[in-house]
DNA sequence: TGTTGTGAACGAATTCACAGCG
DNA sequence: CGCTGTGAATTCGTTCACAACA
């Protein structure tokens, strides 16, 4: 039942584009939808959006296009995106205080349940319905409560040892926000987000 | 001189990141590094990393290691990452006002010199030594000031106009933070970032 | 030995081309 | 006719293997 295919990264990272559009689509009520949209949602070509659709096991709908809704369903769980994850926000900085209530978040299944920051000032300033910490007590508390993922938003000089500790308390996946490159062991999922590398790519190609 | 051998999009990433790594390196005073210590801060193995080098025409270093100063030139004369750039900041709300003094940018040679909100209570709020417009005179500023690139911050609905309106007033770049995929002419450059779809691709993979 | 440089082999991903359905 | 589904062809990128150098 459970095709375990393995998909490929750039395979999941656009049916989860998709899948979001879906979501979209349903709040605006439309039942019906074309390859060649969703493709333009994803960022992709209608070919390369197809066969996406094909690995997961997507397939007789040749007609006039894919129904929103069961679509929606089916990709949610062929990528478990279900179930809502629980994460650790760590660094209250600028961008971590605006990702602390960033709305998106929570709307998609994703709910930060505590957050941390080394500075003692800040934990006691924020204002949020979410429990904040020292970070020191990183590692208890993430473990504790079962967190699942990691969003780390403190300077790069801190990174790899927030990743270290996000690793060891046990979360299955980390989103970096700092300027460096992380290093995880293989079973642990993580994505770099560097917003000046973003556009220093930019710069490169115009 | 100038081989513009056409770089591929992988390629120019990891340099970008090498060139970031270099810079820190430069500042803590480290004279000479591997490719394999390059290539752990760009995230790729020292293979790949070597061939990217040699496709820029970094060749020669047969010994122990790349001279970074040096080598850091090069990359930066090569990506055209040596000149700063302006750009325009469209949207204030909580991402929006923590990119616009996130001191990275301004560091890396990216200077934020317009920014933009519908609201004009924002405006009037926001302490900043950023000139702060309505966003109907986006078009008219981002063209006299000739800025160059364009950091979009607004909610899904309206970064499809904002991108049309930045490609209009002549911006070459667009930094896109928000939630849809935009649209834009080929010869613009532009990338999306969807910090929501970052999670679900995690979510997908664990 | 440890490191660079590079052609060759391999594998992955996209595009092409076309059959089939409504 | 427009849309889906899919094998084949093609392009692209990475890994391998090894020579050369210090």
């Amino acid at each position: 039942m459970t095709t375990a295919t393995e998909l490929s990264e750039k395979t999941i990272e656009r049916l989860c584009r998709v899948y979001g559009y879906l979501d979209a689509l349903r709040h605006r009520g439309v039942e019906s939808v074309t390859s060649k949209e969703l493709a333009a949602a994803a960022g992709a070509t209608h070919d390369t959006l197809r066969k996406d659709l094909s690995v997961v096991g997507v397939t007789g709908f040749t007609r006039a296009g894919y129904p929103v809704a069961s679509l929606k369903q089916t990709l949610g769980e062929k990528l478990n995106l279900t179930r809502t994850r629980t994460a650790a926000l760590v660094g209250l900085g600028r961008l971590g205080t605006a990702l602390l209530d960033y709305a998106r978040f929570s709307e998609n299944g994703f709910k930060i349940t505590a957050a941390f920051d080394s500075s003692i000032n800040k934990i006691e300033r924020i204002r949020s319905s979410v429990d904040i910490f020292p970070v020191r007590r990183l590692k208890e508390i993430v473990g504790e409560r079962r967190i699942e993922l990691g969003i780390i938003a403190v300077p790069g000089e801190s990174a790899q040892q927030v990743t270290d500790d996000l690793v060891e308390a046990g979360v299955a996946g980390i989103l970096n926000f700092s300027p460096v490159v992380v290093h995880t062991p293989a079973r642990i999922v993580h994505v770099d987000i560097d917003f000046t590398n973003s556009l220093r790519f930019i710069a490169a190609r115009m």
